[in-house]
DNA sequence: CAAGAATTTGACCAAATGGTTAAATTGATC
DNA sequence: GATCAATTTAACCATTTGGTCAAATTCTTG
């Protein structure tokens, strides 16, 4: 592990405890605590318990476009972009069950709606941001599929997009829900090939 | 509004206030407050807040399970039970956005792993038979569905039921997070009739 | 209406909560 | 090595937390 300074140990132990259950259940002192970070620091860092959180979903939301820039570059051939796509999903569900003893999810699902203040929800954060730059690169990839004729030609790519959105979403939480990687290790990929509407799709 | 004891007050109390947000966020005085029970009768009632957490959660689960009851009864044809769950929740959450002024997504979320003691998690709870109890359901209704050749016969049934439970859990949560009923109210049940694998479904 | 059980009341408690502060220590710059 | 800012330390605080309890009240049943 890289060494680090405070404010990285606040927020990256913050994402982990939220994470694992919920912002509401983490105290401050925990996460100081579990940083080995006195209190004094923590408020010379961050003004309130709710900045750090923000801090950490916004890091957390920045790991995550950076990933998928790469996975869903132009360069790599549509169908490649989500097989990809599910294998890091796979891959990082089973090293986080190594690391934790249960399966975790989703790692924004444990901010619920505890950090906007008013009316904002968490659309207006990092949040609602990833689901439309998700559905913009599912977009994209499904128009290349179409060009070249590996789904149908007339499929509405708004809605399908949204339905893949869906379909990931609901796994990640079924799949902390029941504390089982079954269904994602061994059926995400060819069902999300199913869902896409991929003709004659074939495991490697 | 039926006229409600103590104990079924603070049950509905409990649980709304839950599904607004979550377990740990939740305090007993709120929840006393909000139901209008001062907090030695809390306690008279219920050893802990855990205690009537679990309670309230098992109501939910309760309710659900006389829900699908009827809905998936083999009385009803098979590709009306899905319908007609579709419906149901569309109309549930609807009225839920009416009444809250927000999607609220499935009520269960609220509930991480805050109410387990130990290694057992919450599949051993309520949560984990209600999907059971769901892909049950999903499945019964499946294989009438191939009998009545309305889905191809050499389809997977378990797997479709997998895919069938994991649409509908992500569908709620993406509603919620995008606080948005557009998919569901729109895209949701044709949606699903095409992961279900209808063979040319047609909106009423 | 008397007696016992069920329920309600409100005051109370120790611990945990999010947050503050002034002083001490460290790091960088000249 | 002196100076000033950045950081760390540890004691401190008001409020909230989950939970207790004995007394008062209400409900039930003979």
């Amino acid at each position: 592990m890289v060494k680090k300074n405070t404010k990285e140990k606040l927020i990256e132990t913050a994402l982990n405890l939220i994470w694992k259950d919920s912002y509401a259940s983490v105290s401050v002192d925990e996460i100081c605590k579990t940083s080995g970070v006195l209190k004094g620091s923590f408020y010379h860092y961050f003004p309130s318990k709710k900045d750090l959180a923000r801090a950490a979903l916004e890091q957390c939301c920045e790991q995550f476009r950076t990933t998928y820039n790469q996975i869903f570059s132009p360069l790599n051939p549509p169908l490649q972009r989500f097989e990809k796509m599910a294998d890091c999903k796979i891959e990082m569900q089973e090293e986080l069950l190594r690391e934790n003893g249960y399966v975790m999810g989703c790692p924004t699902a444990g901010f619920r709606n505890d950090l906007s203040n008013q009316a904002e929800n968490s659309t207006d954060m990092g949040l609602g941001n990833i689901r439309q730059e998700s559905l913009t690169y599912f977009k994209a990839a499904l128009k290349d599929l179409q060009d070249a004729g590996m789904i149908d030609s007339d499929i509405d790519i708004d809605l399908r997009a949204q339905e893949i959105f869906i379909f990931i979403t609901g796994t990640m939480t079924t799949a902390r829900m029941t504390n089982d990687l079954a269904f994602l290790k061994t059926s995400f990929k060819p069902s999300l090939m199913r869902i896409i509407g991929i003709k004659n799709y074939e495991l490697d």
